[in-house]
DNA sequence: CTTGACTCTGCACCACGGTGCAGAGTCCAT
DNA sequence: ATGGACTCTGCACCGTGGTGCAGAGTCAAG
């Protein structure tokens, strides 16, 4: 059970945010001492690391909360297959833009850029 | 060679955005007639629907120039290779997150959650 | 039981990525 | 050459995702 400076630290996040996830209801203290102050376990840490991870995925906070959700909901089916299918749709997006990179600095740059070519259409 | 609501019209975007995406320096009009008013070429249409999945996709606006510019200028290896590694990471993040999804959906959840286990560690 | 480090709440502020409006000017079909 | 649709610039505003501050209270080592 660590304090809040001590979470922000593990995580690599700030204090504030911390509390602004918490407003959110993503991240809630296990814990709080008679004086208020929040206490925090291991598993307050992962949901942590990976709300922000998702959110340099590109997800926003209420899709992150979709994601965390999808686990803790009886009825998981739907969310679960959209937000599947949107992730693979992003992978390939991004494995195109990749392959394009490559290409440039492989081939080096054509009549037009590859890299453009690879989502635009 | 089109104006810029039709321009905006066939990338599903607002004229507003075009004309900010201008001030950003991402999408520049290939002309402009003699009044001052915005002609874009095919070219800028794929530009602008690039610059749209590739943000969707959680590249920031700069990340954005950088992945555009890399076909354009003369030393182009290690922007790619840095972009290149970073896209891989976020699909292999992205996979993860994916995997434990539908781990979710096949068996249900157990005893910790496996979405959050995903991106965690 | 004091003292210094830490935390509390509430609120104001910030950057990013847009979006909308006003007032003036342009384009073009009739 | 005129009306209506469109566009121009500049500026103000918005939602999202945080970040920082003030003033009051808490914690724990000495």
């Amino acid at each position: 059970m660590v304090r809040i400076s001590e979470l922000a630290r593990a995580a690599g996040v700030g204090i504030s945010t911390v509390r602004f996830y918490e407003r959110r209801g993503l991240v809630v203290p296990t814990a709080r001492s008679h004086g208020g102050y929040r206490h925090y376990d291991q598993e307050a840490l992962k949901r942590l690391r990976f709300i922000r991870r998702a959110a340099r995925l590109g997800f926003t906070l209420t899709e992150v909360e979709q994601l965390l959700s999808a686990s803790t909901t009886p009825d998981v089916g739907d969310v679960v297959t959209g937000k599947v299918a949107e992730i693979e749709q992003r992978m390939n997006d991004l494995d195109r833009v990749r392959l394009a990179l490559l290409d440039v600095a492989e081939n080096g740059v054509r009549d037009q850029c590859p890299v453009v070519a690879a989502l635009s259409d």
